[in-house]
RNA sequence: AGGCGCGUAGCUCAGUUUGGUUAGAGCGCUACCUUGACACGGUAGAGGUCAGCGGUUCGAGUCCGCUCGCGCCUACCA
């Protein structure tokens, strides 16, 4: 074997990141064999958009799917993790047009080639960044297979699911009420409407009857009055019975409307009972003017300035007209009073501009088949949601889901595969059509393009070639686990499994892993306006990839946010220093000829070796169903106490007797440098997918035969596990504990050599101490080990340490009233609660009806307070 | 208006599914220590009526009910 080089005394991440990253590329890890023997688990990326850099939810989400994706590739798995980019439509637009405004142009002026070119440019850049920051953070993903929801293959596999869902009619083209944002100037689904609650007005104005007397009315939105055809009262309000059918006249525009009766719309409780119709600007409306047959009278332009329609109001502004109808109202002294109302008000989700009901000409999809069988893939588990508390949110959902306006006037996207011609046939189809098949006339294609999620509600597929018969398809579909954030469950999830379900009859995926949102250390949502954002490279560069993604993967806990402080990111940044300074100790003691651990003989070791190996394996266990179970914090927390409090501060320091001082007493030094190595080469395999640079930097450095990324996970079971080990060496630590304890209670300048005594030992555990003399003296700092009781001193403390009776023997006078007291108050601690114990013990339900070794401990428990009572009391000279 | 989640040490969180007697971690704090892996370190320590009330049980942070706070989602109440 070569002997390593020796890693440096200073653990830098930003000397090996990017040489380990160029290496697993060159290794071909990242893509898996096709066809391979091997079982598939597929991830794939929920793509970024490219409208800017990553934001730390992506470091997040980056960082759980990697740990996934090269635990399983370690595992043996063929591991495909798929990367790609979203073109995300209205969101990139929208940072596109900010720059236009910024140059004093817009997109209409520069028209829709030129346009396109810009937003072309704008997705170079972006991608790029993005697929640099995934490299950054160690992303293994397979760039060969690197997709992007506008090329070519995937716009095939749009066009040809709108064109089949066209012709199975589930896809339609309707004039409706829509969601419309006046600055984007396109129409919305209803998810894209952020709903905000705002603390608006409440008017009531009166409507003057033709005959005679007035109704009034009451709106948060007057302007829509300019719209209104008619006024709708209970059929069974009293009030009202003489009104219906009478005429109003409209105060501000010269025209008239009915007053109608209507059992749905109106709640005769509410209000002053009777309701204004505004058939083109309301939902409600809408449905009660199709009941009534009554005009709609739409009010408003694609800019949200009111139209012609409106009169004397006909240019002005939404919310100038707003302003304008309330002062014409009053200035005919019809105003009837005023408040203010909290209500909910849609604003668009990319510009924040408040959106309109709007009737307009749109593509919708009917999903309401396709919602029922998404539904049932996830009430069979075919489907599963983590947390499980997602589902009846999901569910929820998709049993109240309406149908999905799917067009979008706007120039970043697939454009829709719908061709007109002057005579008004509508060809649908994948092709080109110049010509309509009907008339022959020319015909031109639709202008509008595809709302985004519909080509993201394609991705599993549409990524892997769909709808050709592909090697892909058929080795990686369906896949197996999709890792993303909640906030688009309805967005993407949900759309993925309608529309994959549809088209391939299977689900897209087994698990869904939804995250929470990453906070500031303060909890507080991170944004640029309160300028709390982290970003990703920035903590990447300062405190290592590895650092970032430990402290990522701690905070994961299931169904929470993870409020990030550096604080954190500085201990884990530490964590790593600690590993590498403990393989800079371990690398000063090799030999290099050091055998792998299973080699080494695995029983007859000393207690140390026998219970780092009892630990190692109870760790490895322990982290591979953490992984299991996505408890990513739960992983990382054995690990992190494993290497810390295990391997650091215990064995290392009991291997130190034998590795610096060479004083074997029944340990062999070839085997205490065969298990510290082995020992620690299998926990940075163990650590490899959450910090994949530092594990193969060092292990490397130990002489690993192989690249971490493609060894062999460590699997429980192959290392021998000893329960009588595990409770000596908690003895063993106990007695340590308490000694040093008592030195510094005591007050004694620290390596005070002490004299300590243990006292009634078992005989195994008798033999075992006095086999570990050395390492004892040493960490408990003792100037003598007496194994003999009649030796000890009267004046000695006299204690109960983990099982073990000890006595220490301290400088003549160094007890001090202040210990008297202290160990008086922990001697009345014991005696409250041995009272309990023992009252339990008393209770005959309890010893019933409790289980046997639960009682059992309480019994033990009993023995050792009273025990540890009786040593106290000798100690202090008092009865027990 | 419905639905969901949360409330555990000064701070941020595990633990609650499957009840078990002594509730854990990191950071912060206190004291001591620059000892040949590591001060991004070591050793020892302080710190908790598990939001509140009631119930079930031999036993409740954990199960049930109610109350109070906080957060989020869905929704066409003029």
């Amino acid at each position: 074997m070569r002997r390593p080089e020796q890693l440096p005394t200073r653990f830098d991440p930003t000397s090996f990141e990017g040489r380990w990253y160029e290496a697993w590329e060159a290794s071909g890890a990242f893509t898996p064999e096709l066809p391979s023997e091997k079982p598939p688990f597929v991830i794939l990326i929920p793509p970024p958009n490219v409208t800017g850099k990553l934001h730390i939810g992506h470091a997040l989400q980056f960082t759980l799917q990697d740990l996934v994706i090269r635990w399983r590739r370690m595992q043996g798995y063929n591991a495909l993790w798929l990367p790609g980019t979203d073109h995300a439509g209205i969101a990139t637009q929208v940072m596109v047009e900010r720059e236009l405004a910024k140059e004093g142009t817009n997109r209409r002026e520069l028209g829709r080639e030129k346009f396109l070119t810009r937003m072309w440019e704008w997705k170079a850049q972006y991608k790029d960044n993005i697929s640099h920051q995934a490299k950054a953070l160690g992303a293994s993903c397979d760039w060969s297979r690197e997709r992007f929801t506008l090329d070519e293959m995937l716009s095939g596999a749009v066009k040809h699911a709108f064109v089949s869902l066209y012709r199975e009619d589930l896809i339609y083209r309707a004039h409706r009420l829509i969601n419309w944002c006046p600055r984007c100037l396109t129409a919305l689904s209803d998810l894209e409407v952020v709903h905000k609650e705002i603390d608006g007005g409440m008017w009531d104005f009166a409507y003057p009857l033709v005959d005679g007397g007035e109704v009034v009315v009451s709106t948060s939105r007057p302007e829509t009055m300019l719209g209104d055809t008619a006024v709708a009262v209970h059929p069974e309000d009293e009030r009202y019975r003489g009104l219906v059918g009478k005429l109003i006249r409209h105060p501000l525009l010269d025209r008239t409307f009915p007053v109608i009766a209507d059992a749905i719309l109106v709640d005769p409780k509410f209000g002053t009972g009777a309701v204004k119709v505004t058939p083109a600007h309301d939902p409600n409306d809408f449905a009660t003017g199709d009941r009534h047959g009554l005009e709609k009278i739409n009010i408003l332009n694609e800019d949200g300035t009111i139209n012609a329609n409106g009169g004397p109001f006909a240019g002005q502004d939404r919310s100038a007209a707003r302003k304008a109808v309330l002062a014409a109202l009053a200035e005919k002294g019809l105003r009837r009073g005023e408040k203010t109302h909290r209500h909910a008000v849609g604003h668009c989700q990319r510009c924040d501009t408040v959106v309109e009901p709007y009737l307009s000409r749109q593509w919708f999809c009917s999903v309401k088949g396709m919602a029922g069988r998404a539904l049932a893939a996830v009430r069979s588990g075919e489907v599963r949601l983590i947390p499980d508390f997602w589902v009846a949110t999901y569910e929820n959902w998709l049993e109240n889901i309406l149908d999905w306006c799917i067009s979008r006037q706007l120039w970043w996207g697939h454009r829709i595969p719908a061709f007109y011609c002057p005579d008004g046939h509508t060809t649908v189809s994948e092709e080109n059509v110049a010509t309509c098949p009907q008339c022959g006339k020319p015909a031109e294609q639709d202008p509008d393009v595809l709302d985004t999620w519909f080509s993201s509600g394609l991705w599993p597929i549409s990524t892997m070639g769909w709808p050709a018969d592909t090697a892909d398809m058929r080795a990686f579909y369906p896949t197996s686990l999709l890792i993303t954030g909640f906030d688009i469950l309805f967005f993407w999830v949900a759309r993925m499994v309608m529309m994959s379900c549809h088209f391939t009859g299977k689900a897209p995926f087994a698990e869904v892993h939804l995250t929470g949102l990453v906070r500031d250390a303060r909890g507080q949502k991170m944004s640029k306006t309160k300028g709390n954002v982290m970003d990703p490279l920035d903590l990447v560069h300062e405190y290592g990839a590895d650092a970032v993604r430990f402290t990522l993967a701690s905070l994961a806990s299931p169904g929470r946010d993870l409020p990030l402080d550096v604080k954190r990111m500085e201990g884990y940044r530490a964590f790593g220093t600690k590993l590498w300074n403990a393989a800079r100790f371990l690398q000063m003691h090799l030999t290099g000829e050091e055998p792998p651990l299973e080699k080494v003989a695995t029983s007859g070791f000393a207690l140390p070796e026998a219970w780092i190996l009892t630990e190692l394996e109870r760790t490895t266990a322990a982290v591979n169903r953490a992984w299991e179970r996505y408890r990513f914090d739960e992983g990382c927390r054995e690990l992190y106490q494993f290497v810390w409090n295990d391997y650091c501060d215990w064995y290392v320091e009991m291997a130190k007797p034998v590795l610096q001082e060479g004083s074997e007493n029944g340990r062999r030094a070839e085997d205490v440098r065969a298990v510290a190595r082995g020992v620690l080469l299998q926990a940075l395999k163990l650590l490899h997918p959450v910090m994949p640079f530092i594990t193969e930097e060092i292990s490397q450095h130990l002489g690993a035969p192989e690249l971490l990324i493609t060894a062999p996970y460590p699997a429980p079971g192959r290392l021998p596990e000893d329960p009588a080990v595990s409770a000596l060496m908690a003895a063993f630590q106990a007695v340590v504990q308490e000694t040093r304890s008592y030195r510094h209670l005591v007050g004694l300048p620290p390596g005070t050599p002490l004299q300590l005594c243990l006292l009634n030992l078992q005989p195994a555990w008798r033999q075992a101490f006095s086999g570990l003399a050395g390492e004892l003296r040493r960490l408990a700092g003792l100037s003598a080990l007496e194994l003999d009781p009649a030796k000890v001193p009267d004046r000695a403390i006299r204690d109960l340490a983990g099982g073990v009776s000890v006595a220490i023997v301290l400088p003549e006078g160094a007890v001090g009233e202040a210990e008297r007291a202290r160990l008086a108050a922990e001697l009345e601690q014991i005696r409250g609660e041995l009272g309990k114990v023992s009252a339990r013990l008393a209770d005959e339900s309890f010893v019933a009806r409790a289980p046997e070794e639960v009682v059992a401990g309480s019994r033990q428990r009993a023995a050792e307070l009273s025990h540890k009572a009786q040593l106290l009391a000798a100690t202090l000279g008092r009865e027990p």
